[in-house]
DNA sequence: CCCAGATGAGACACTCATGTCTCATGCTGG
DNA sequence: CCAGCATGAGACATGAGTGTCTCATCTGGG
């Protein structure tokens, strides 16, 4: 059924973000189902691994929907957007790390429309006066895939708080670590 | 010779930044030699990312003494070293990745060595007053590897001039994206 | 000139993950 | 109750990467 589907790869989405080279039987036993049904419902480890970047797209599009980038201060926009899309930053690190492998082939076109909509906001956060413009907003967005990668890994091995993870994230990347004002 | 061990290790490590699943026999056309002679200078694939981990370290030890991070501002510290680790950032950025998969095993205490110099600079901008204190040194350190990892493939991508690379790290760890000072 | 050491090329066995297949079992809907 | 279907367990072949070995070749120093 779909639902098996869904949950098998979440916890094969669990598994991956703590062990990127975790075997097609690993992944079968984490979702508590033999290595014959997973087969059954994914192709190879190549559909699995499409599968999970089909939902990490998802996911983060979805919390682009969530966080209205659009509206109110740019600033605002990109708080929003962390917390939501906190839950899918595992997730989103090693599909950044496994993105590194796709050299030559042609990547999944969702990443392309996600980039779009977030070097829009930094853009978008330019042009009102609130953000800087000596950073591009192409590096403002690779530096926020980065700092979820990060604060991801962080939260994982007990480095930094998970409930400070948006937090970190929102502060760093808008204030800096300077302490100029107040 | 050692100095050929040196210049394998180099461009083992220039292959691996690009492709960090290439096989031995790539890390060996790459270096010019056959894999029988690699084999010869490295025991395996294990022995050689050990190695590129003991050249990682040094590399970074040393652009931490280059840096010199008890001297001055704290946020003139961060920017030489920033500055001096550039040439490394490639090669971090791979063993940053490998690292995660180190699940269990101890990994090397040089890291921790690395891990305390910076951790250290970071509270001292804060005992200074410099930096904010709301984000934990551990966290700021995290950040770093994060920045200087997504830098060194956003180069490698295109997607940013080189020679921007540490005026966009340091400005965005330092300053952040919002624009409050004139 | 000659020898020793290093190298390249290739053969070989081994390991491991993968993909496919079969078969027995267990559950469910009719 | 029974037929049908999904599943688990396991066997099997395959391919890739690895590690080891041999042998011919090349090169530099004595």
């Amino acid at each position: 059924m779909a639902l098996d589907r869904d949950h098998v790869l979440r916890s094969a989405a669990a598994l991956l973000t703590r062990k990127s080279t975790a075997t097609m039987d690993e992944v079968a036993r984490a979702a508590g189902i033999s290595r014959a049904t997973l087969h059954r419902h994914f192709a190879g480890r190549d559909a699995l691994v499409r599968a999970l970047e089909a939902l990490g797209i998802a996911e983060c599009e979805a919390a682009l929907d969530t966080a209205r980038l659009a509206e109110g201060p740019a600033g605002d926009a990109v708080h929003r957007l962390v917390r939501a899309i906190e839950p899918a930053a595992g997730l989103l690190a090693f599909l950044y790390t496994e993105n590194q492998l796709f050299e030559g082939e042609q990547q999944n076109e969702g990443w392309a429309r996600i980039d779009a909509r977030l070097t829009a906001l930094f853009r978008r956060g330019q042009e009102s006066g609130e953000f800087r413009i000596d950073l591009t907003p192409a590096w403002l967005t690779e530096a926020l895939y980065g700092l979820l990668a990060s604060g991801a890994w962080a939260v994982a091995e007990g480095r930094v708080a998970a409930k400070d993870f948006t937090y970190m994230i929102v502060e760093l990347l808008l204030g800096g670590v300077r302490r100029i004002r107040a």
